[in-house]
DNA sequence: TTCAATGCAAATCCTTTGCATCGTA
DNA sequence: TACGATGCAAAGGATTTGCATTGAA
């Protein structure tokens, strides 16, 4: 396997998209993410290594990966407000368990989308290709 | 069992809600809608049965149905754009699967959802409340 | 009668866009 | 060198808010 597509960067050079420093810094930003962050914070966050970048790149960024399927964008059940939250595509999808409570957000692993997306398929005749599943509720701590 | 709770204006009522007109009108309008609508949307039909009617009322009212959990908040996927769109929050929770080619909106039967709620809650421990699932793809006729 | 809900208008927040300049390929 | 990407500033669009007034309970 060549590492060609194993970073961000790197798939963002084989889609033919140029990598700038500030794409270089917004591709290793949302990969040490250790939480979803939105673009306001993406901004926070690369302007403390390049307080020359601008808002409008990271949009624009933003809206390119997303486009290009390399982000994907969520909204975990707006417990937090109105804003969007980014994540690197993962290589398995996966589902979202949002707390209401603690505002914590899980992402169990197993094959939860993958049976589903099959039975979708099977049982209705679409095929589905992006998912998007967040689910609102309480966390086992958070239930007492 | 009781028509008390039957429909969203009785909904409404029981949450301690005062039943305006322009609250009747807007729980009729979304009891009647054959798809799903945004803010805009329901304003614009509000308008033509109560032309005073406010867009700030339909925004306000919209949000307080969304806290009570009277309605769900949808994007589906973002085809048409960023907004959002609102649904009567059903008896039993269900998935949105979204054509990326030609628009449409399924929203299957079949416990797919209780299914995965049962099964998630199961094997995670998480107990989830609400849910949002919508997946994009292509429909059964899209396919080609 | 009382207080929640409304209309109105201004404010706010997030995001996008036009354009000149920069820098990667 | 060429053209895609950026910075900047301004525009845009959706949604919220303060306040006086209205009207449901």
């Amino acid at each position: 396997m060549s590492t060609t597509t194993e970073n961000l960067i790197d798939r963002m050079q084989a889609r033919g998209l140029r990598i700038t420093h500030q794409r270089r810094l917004l591709a290793e930003l949302l990969e040490s993410a250790e939480e979803h962050l939105d673009a306001e914070q993406v901004y926070l966050r690369a302007r403390r290594r390049d307080p020359e970048i601008h808002r409008a790149t990271i949009y624009r960024t933003l809206n390119t990966l997303k486009k290009l399927g390399l982000v994907d964008e969520l909204d975990l059940m707006h417990v937090k407000g109105e804003r969007h939250y980014y994540e690197i595509r993962p290589r398995t999808l996966h589902i979202h368990l949002v707390c209401m409570r603690c505002g914590k957000v899980e992402e169990p692993g197993g094959r939860f989308w993958e049976d589903m997306k099959a039975r979708v398929r099977k049982e209705t005749g679409f095929r589905p290709d992006m998912v998007r599943v967040e689910m609102g509720g309480r966390c086992r701590t958070c239930q007492r």
